[in-house]
DNA sequence: CGGACAAGCTGA
DNA sequence: CAGCTTGTCCGG
């Protein structure tokens, strides 16, 4: 009927389950106009779909059109989107959490629409001299920097002084902090993706995780602060991480990357090599730490507050309490000696179930008796964040406020009393304390003691370092763990080495892979899995559960895991695919 | 995904 | 057989 199309382009409609890319021709009347010429890989087009009008991205600009085959126009051109090289590093990003590529593209598309094209334009931000912060050759570094002190901003601007750099940090706290910073040296900066247009013509770039994909065109260095940070992480599906983009990212465009930690994740200390500062210099950026060991109180009483804790928190100035009670904290203590009940490697917590003690991961049954002294009678330890308040509140004599996740701003109370949250709704403090650090040790999660020694770092970095006056108090009965003789003594490596061993020896992430696979059709997938060809040869990809209605795949390696997971079909209905997950 | 359409169930 | 639900297929 009509002329047959001069150019016929590749287009991926925004919806997430739809997943599948549409033909569409380039209406005759954009080459008239300057449209088709604008027209570029990772454009945001409109598109008519059935009967439906969609947004849409470009995949490819230049499809051989399949003969007899009627395409329809491309209804509109939107605004710029995802570069080619961006739209590649979504592509990978799809396959390395096993998500779907549009769920990655809304994450690199420009929050409101930006216009076409985006060449290259502005001002160069002048590339320059490179000073020791960056070893030349040493594509991926690790720097420790303690949590008290604020060598951060030298590395942001020793970044920025190559030329444009990615920058992320963990908050829109700490993104305005650093582009201040930069701002008033004279970088030309970009706040992250609301700035993306800015970026796009080339800057340097500073923010949040979606800035990971924020498009420059002169990329020079890539820098994640607290790389460690869970903030770090998607909260959605698939739950991408940027640290792990910015360096996929720098690594394809042969640029150095430098993830700066108080303490360093596995995932980072494999990918790069570690620099330390000083044992001295790292030591006084620790704050002073007073461990009580509640192991030896009187077992019959003893509560949330150890005796001696009532002068810390007399101590003048702002104090912060910290009681993690959200899930399910199950914790059961011999009365007579006081020690935790725990599984024969200490790893876990045991609880009472039937008349016996069993391992909260299940891998372990005994009878009720406690493992040190053989004493059977056993008591609970437990208490939320309101009544640890009331309590705290009488034993201090004057008022204290309350703070969790769903509150609002802290009060003017000089105590503050809240789960972790606590510790990001202030940004400074006298004293920190921490109630009950077992439950953070002993945390039924693979990651418990990475997460304990972050929310450590956290209040570190509250205290300020050791010349100052703060002190970081923990409540213990383990304190010869590894976590808390690092913060004691100001030096996390013995924590690395520890994790390191432990996660080598069962195979855990960064040095194996896993999958936890969950929804209402988790049971379907996972037997499309086992039925598929590739997942029963040499891969050894195991299987576990399911437990609580979730699966959790294990490999040694993410390559055959994740290719299996990307090339089987899923079933129709909810499922929720979650690599390398944090809890578990 | 959301619609179109076909095949199955129900009711009187 | 109308009227409704459920399932499968398809869109360019």
């Amino acid at each position: 009927m009509s002329d047959p199309p001069r150019q016929v382009v590749r287009v991926l409609p925004d919806i997430v389950e739809l997943d599948k890319a549409f033909d569409y021709a380039v209406p005759h009347k954009w080459f008239a106009d300057d449209r088709a010429e604008r027209l570029e890989i990772g454009s945001i087009v409109r598109i008519t779909l059935g009967p439906r009008r969609l947004r849409g991205w470009v995949l490819d600009t230049h499809v051989e059109p399949k003969a007899g085959f009627e395409l329809l126009p491309l209804a509109g051109l939107t605004g710029a989107g995802p570069p080619a090289e961006i739209l590649d590093l979504a592509s990978w990003a799809a396959w390395r959490w096993a998500g779907h590529l549009v769920s990655l593209l809304r994450a690199a598309s420009p929050p409101r629409v930006v216009g076409l094209p985006h060449p290259p334009s502005s001002p160069r931000n002048p590339a320059g001299s490179t000073d020791g912060l960056f070893y030349e050759g040493d594509p991926v570094e690790v720097l420790r920097v303690p949590p008290g002190t604020q060598p951060a901003l030298e590395v942001t601007r020793a970044a920025a002084r190559r030329g444009d750099a990615l920058i992320l940090v963990p908050t829109a706290q700490d993104a305005l902090i650093v582009a201040e910073d930069l701002a008033r040296r004279g970088v030309r900066v970009a706040r992250g993706s609301r700035d993306w247009a800015l970026a796009a013509k080339g800057a340097t770039v500073v923010g949040t995780r979606t800035a990971a994909w924020v498009p420059m065109p002169r990329l020079s260095a890539v820098v994640v602060l607290d790389e460690h940070s869970e903030h770090h992480k998607s909260e959605y599906t698939p739950y991408w991480h940027a640290r792990d983009v910015a360096l996929e990212r720098a690594r394809r465009a042969g640029v150095p990357a430098v993830l700066v930690s108080p303490t360093p994740s596995l995932e980072a200390l494999s990918a790069g090599s570690l620099r330390a500062p000083d044992v001295a210099v790292e030591w006084r950026g620790w704050p002073a730490v007073d461990v009580i060991d509640r192991r030896g109180e009187d077992p019959t009483r003893g509560g949330l507050f150890a005796e001696g804790l009532r002068e810390r928190l007399k101590r003048p100035g702002r104090v912060v309490v910290v009681l993690n009670r959200k899930g399910r904290a199950r914790l059961l203590a011999c009365k007579s000696c006081g020690e935790l009940v725990r599984s024969a490697d200490g790893r876990v917590p045991m609880m009472l179930e039937d008349e016996e003690l069993v391992a909260v991961d299940g891998s372990e049954h005994r009878p009720v008796v406690c493992a040190s002294c053989g004493f059977a009678v056993l008591r609970h330890l437990r208490k939320g964040v309101t009544g640890a308040r009331e309590e705290l509140a009488v034993l201090v004599g004057e008022p204290v406020g309350e703070v969790t996740a769903a509150t609002g701003d802290p009060g003017d109370e000089r105590i503050l009393i809240g789960t972790e949250a606590v510790l990001w709704r202030v940004d400074a403090a006298d004293v920190v304390v921490f109630l009950d650090l077992d439950q953070e040790l002993l945390a039924p999660r693979q990651r418990a003691v990475e997460q304990a020694s972050a929310l450590l770092a956290r209040a570190a970095r509250l205290l300020g370092g050791r010349q100052g006056e703060g002190r970081l108090v923990l409540q213990t009965r383990q304190p010869q763990h590894p976590v808390v003789q690092a913060v004691l003594r100001g030096d996390p490596q013995a924590v690395s080495s520890y994790e390191r061993d432990r996660r080598k020896a069962l195979g855990l992430p960064p040095y194996g892979a896993q999958a936890m696979i969950s929804g209402a059709v988790a049971e379907d997938f996972v037997d499309a899995l086992r039925r598929s060809p590739s997942s029963c040869d040499e891969d050894q990809i195991t299987v576990m559960g399911p437990s609580g209605g979730a699966y959790l795949l294990r490999a040694a390696r993410h390559e055959p895991l994740l290719d299996l997971l990307a090339s089987t079909q899923r079933p129709a209905g909810r499922l929720k695919i979650e690599v390398d997950p944090l809890r578990a």
